[in-house]
DNA sequence: TATTGGCACAAGACACAAATGAGTGCTAAA
DNA sequence: TTTAGCACTCATTTGTGTCTTGTGCCAATA
């Protein structure tokens, strides 16, 4: 349990280390307004804070940088918003209500949004419905050998891949069979739709060349495995570069491959409320001095997602937290009747 | 003009250069097995190729490196195409013939594999029609409140957007609403769909709700935007962070943005045959370092598109330019008949 | 007993100098 | 035309001393 002074000492010094990413000395605390005591009192506490895994020292004789322990507890107890967010809550506003009958742009703005507000790494996942079914499938004719395959689930995600139809198939013939398919398959879930579509290949009652059918058979799959992967939207990937504790090509490249193969989808699994994330708690992808916000946002009964924020772990907590708190809320009532 | 003793110089250099990244001097030159002649000798003729701008140094008593000019005459006049990179063609061909009838898809993956073969980051854009028009207009209900907006090209390309339908509007009247738009805006260019959706919106003869609709032409429009943009498939990005030469947060902030705005687009012109591009040829977006080797593809008499890969000016481009070559020739075959 | 001033010590940061070494340009001779 | 030799340049490395920041500990103090 920490004694009263020691929980302001560790507040100043994160606060400190938040503004100048500098290591943080007795000295420096002894000008903080609230800290009326001598050098030596509070390099005593820093010590104990120090053994007790809230401070870590950089070499013997630096100051003190808050350790993931420290951060923990300024997140739990110490943290005081900052009550000047609420003059960007109108801006938050205006966004989204332009976007109110387009649910992903409305997403993908407060995203964007989101990034340029904090200047850091901001993403979404979802909206995602609970049970995903296949709404429609359809088929364009774009040209004599080439067609649009459209898939739609019914949570408006679309899959399409245009295709070229091989020499002696017939363009009927191949609109009767997507319009089979569309029957078979319509309001199906995936996985049923996937073994139906086995097992009519399996019948070959789809009277198209073996060979095609194949293809479109696998095209079909891959299109189902995309709509399990969620929606993601990113936005200021670039940002992290900024952070001086990230100014390095390896951890970089290594923050940029990450994004890029959607690895953090993992790792924003399903929870309740506002969760902080520190290097070491992300399993899948331990960064260090990195650290991951989200919260969920609720559309409706069945349709869910989350909303988050990457940046180091040196992060204006204060700031960051009541904005994410605001947009994933107001995402949630832009639906709600 | 050079001579030949110069050629086989400044060929020995930049080969070195590319293997090694440092500065080549005179000393390693002697050893090189087809310069024999001393280093006073080898000296003289690369004071002279500096004087021609084939060259440069870093600092006065430095080994050289080659310059663009240097490069420039390299690519044009002394590379030997590598023939060990024809053990990859059959891996090509087999990754193209998996995807023969999904275009897209079989470009994303010529892309990736090219960025797997020489480990840069590689690209294409496209394919993409001449005239760009509209082949169909969708919508599909999803829910009482919730319907998914299809624009069709006649390339294939879809863009979608799940809208909420205001309370009051009646999902019926939105159906004829966008049957008739389909009517209209169907086989017109973007240009001219643009133009008949502006006049429509102005005899009002849509019968909806003017906010909602004032919405509905929004999305629209921002959905033909998007059309034209091209389609650009980009894999490998972090492999620019292994060269040393953008080992720099600055640079490879630089980089990224780039990409993420896809700003390369722009550079990837209309042009003929194979093109190598150094820094300071990419008038738009100048990067010191850094070369483009891009070649187009065409699909058919409408349809064509670029592929390029991005690198280091100290690229193996006697290694690079064959498999670029290939692909892009194997690419067209996959759809010609 | 909690707090404080004082002091020795530790270690990074910085500036400067000397030594090292790779590579050059120039010149005179072959 | 080519080459060997030599003086010179400059980045890099290594070493040294000084400065600064900040610690830990101890004895004195309120």
């Amino acid at each position: 349990m920490l004694s009263s002074r020691q929980k302001l000492i560790l507040k100043a010094i994160i606060d400190e280390y938040i503004n100048t990413a500098q290591p943080v000395g007795s000295k420096y605390l002894t000008q903080v307004p609230y800290l009326t005591f001598s050098s030596a009192t509070l390099r005593y506490d820093m010590a104990e804070l120090e053994s007790l895994g809230y401070l870590e020292k950089t070499h013997t004789s630096s100051g003190r940088i808050p350790s993931e322990l420290g951060y923990k507890y300024y997140v739990d107890h110490l943290i005081t918003r900052d009550a000047d967010v609420q003059i960007s809550f109108p801006v938050i506003d205006d966004v989204l209500k332009q976007n109110q009958i387009k649910r992903e742009q409305a997403i993908e703005e407060a995203v964007k949004l989101l990034s340029d507000l904090t200047n850091y790494t901001a993403l979404a996942v979802g909206p995602t419905h609970e049970q995903l079914t296949i709404k429609k499938v359809d088929f364009i004719p774009l040209t004599d050998e080439t067609a649009t395959l459209l898939i739609v689930t019914n949570q408006g995600h679309v899959e399409h891949q245009t295709i070229t139809i091989p020499d002696g198939l017939n363009m009927n013939d191949l609109k009767e069979t997507i319009k089979t398919l569309d029957e078979l398959l319509s309001n199906k879930t995936l996985e049923d739709a996937s073994i139906i579509l086995k097992e009519s290949l399996m019948k070959n009652d789809l009277k198209t060349f073996m060979d095609f059918q194949q293809q479109l058979m696998a095209s079909f799959i891959q299109a189902f495995s995309k709509f399990s992967e969620e929606n993601v939207y990113l936005s200021g990937m670039t940002r992290m570069f900024d952070q001086p504790e990230f100014d390095n090509g390896g951890y970089i490249k290594k923050f940029v491959e990450m994004l890029d193969r959607r690895d953090l989808v993992k790792m924003i699994g399903q929870q309740d409320g506002l969760q902080v994330r520190f290097g070491s708690d992300m399993k899948l992808i331990p960064m260090e001095n990195c650290t991951m916000i989200s919260i969920p946002y609720q559309i409706n009964q069945q349709e869910h997602g989350t909303i988050a924020i990457i940046g180091p772990n040196r992060m204006p907590y204060g700031k960051v937290i009541p904005l994410l708190e605001y947009i994933a809320l107001n995402i949630g009532k832009l639906y709600k009747k």
